[in-house]
RNA sequence: GGGCAGGUACCGAAGCGGUCAAACGGGGCAGACUGUAAAUCUGCUGGCCCUCGGCCUUCGAUGGUUCGAAUCCAUCCCUGCCCA
């Protein structure tokens, strides 16, 4: 095991707060492996990059030879966090938690080291379930409303007079007694976790432990550049998407945006980062699409993608990229909007009535300006609509 | 349990008997422009017919009043505040 000091100066890059610095000097000096854990709540099947933040650091901890302890919260889950949220989630149900976990392990399984020494997978179901009603109370009487209200998203509902289920309290402690029932050293977690995680801390001290360190990493902004990335605000990019995706939805940031996700996604200095801004903007922004693509699709694919982009937007032309086929049946003529219909790209008619007004739809650089109008599409033909649905044509006739 | 205020499209928020598929803002989409799917500007944004127009379904739920309701009445469901 690396020295304390090395392992410390590494470990607090890109955190935003710990509670406490000292206390992990200490734990770290004991030289044991730490049992550093992470909650996941599989209400949203989808990993996304804002998650890529935490699991980056959590695999630090294990390539420094500490066990990441990962908490599948289905329990937790049934009740919905109310965390970032102005109203309540809604409570899912058991077998669309399971298969979300599943799909859970796969996506984090790109970031983490999946080996059973260095990684442990528990599903807090496993003592929660257990807990009885007089337990809950028990647990419940550790913590008086007023702290409850501390955190900021409950006194701010409070006070603009949006409604707080009282089921939303549990959830803290729920996630505190993870803590304590897997003895956990370290819990990562977002800056919106802070408060759930410090009630892990005190429910450990109650039970004997020593408490948890609280690492607290910054919250990712998603694509609009203002919330917090996130599945429901659709603001994301999922790590198991296509690197052409990756690498798309990443060239559609602002420029701002992008200097952020340097610095918390490629762990960027500031030197580094004021060197990239002399250079050109939208270079840079390449560059970053192109390492994140790297990152979760492979080098590659990424090269690919890159490529791809550039003639499809830069060259606007999209003749020799890889397109998506579309069959459809060729020996007949079609009207604009019954392609994009075809497509499946276009949810309904009239929509595809507006694309067609509004010159969205293009066959072979001809703009299919009149719905009515029908045009005989040639096998290999290039079906663009709006800015970035492209598809190839092929004849199924 | 009592009093008061509310529940409107993806979100926020107007409307308070017809001219309401419903102002405005955000978001989303499209076009122009460009360094990009940045920024900016313009337009569109329930569905279907396919259009300077017609039809259908929407304004918490269900019933009613009326020629006609998102707008009035009744009951119910949900939320917030105050009192107990």
């Amino acid at each position: 095991m690396k020295p304390t000091a090395e392992q410390l100066s590494l470990l607090l890059r890109g955190v935003e707060k710990v509670f406490s610095e000292e206390e992990l000097r200490r734990k770290l000096a004991a030289g044991r492996a730490l049992r550093v854990k992470l909650g996941a709540d599989p209400t949203a099947p989808d990993l996304h990059l804002g998650h890529g933040v935490v699991l980056e650091k959590l695999r630090q901890f294990q390539d420094l030879g500490h066990k990441a302890v990962l908490i599948i919260g289905d329990y937790t889950a049934r009740i919905g966090d109310p965390t970032g949220q102005n109203a309540t989630r809604p409570m899912l149900d058991a077998e669309q938690i399971e298969r979300n976990a599943r799909t859970y392990f796969e996506q984090a399984g790109k970031v983490l080291e999946t080996s059973p020494e260095k990684l442990e997978i528990r599903r807090n179901s496993e003592w929660l379930v257990k807990m009885s009603f007089a337990d809950v109370i028990r647990l419940a009487s550790q913590m008086t409303v007023a702290q409850m209200l501390e955190r900021d998203t409950f006194e701010k509902r409070h006070r603009t007079g949006e409604p707080i289920g009282v089921h939303e309290f549990l959830y803290p402690l729920m996630q505190g007694r993870d803590s304590v029932a897997v003895r956990a050293d370290i819990e990562l977690g977002g800056t919106d976790q802070t408060f759930n995680n410090l009630v892990g801390r005190e429910l450990q001290k109650d039970d004997g432990q020593e408490p948890q360190v609280v690492m607290i990493l910054p919250i990712l902004e998603g694509l609009d550049g203002v919330e917090k990335m996130s599945k429901s605000k659709g603001n994301y990019i999922g790590i198991s998407e296509p690197a052409g995706e990756i690498f798309g939805k990443t060239m559609s940031i602002s420029d701002e945006l992008m200097w952020r996700w340097y610095a918390l996604l490629l762990a960027k200095s500031a030197p580094e980062i004021a060197a990239l801004k002399a250079g050109h903007p939208m270079e840079a922004k390449k560059d970053l699409a192109e390492a994140l693509a790297a990152r979760f699709s492979g080098a590659e694919a990424a090269r690919a993608a890159r490529r791809d982009f550039e003639k499809k937007f830069s060259a606007r032309n999209a003749a020799d990229t890889d397109l998506p086929v579309l069959r459809l049946d060729l020996s007949h003529a079609w009207s604009g909007p019954d392609l994009a219909l075809a497509s499946g790209s276009v949810s309904s008619r009239s929509e595809a009535y507006r694309l067609a007004e509004q010159g969205g739809l293009v066959l072979d650089g001809a703009r299919l300006a009149d719905p009515k109008a029908s045009v005989k599409p040639r096998a290999g033909a290039v079906l663009k609509i709006g800015k970035k649905r492209f598809f190839r044509l092929a004849d199924a006739s």
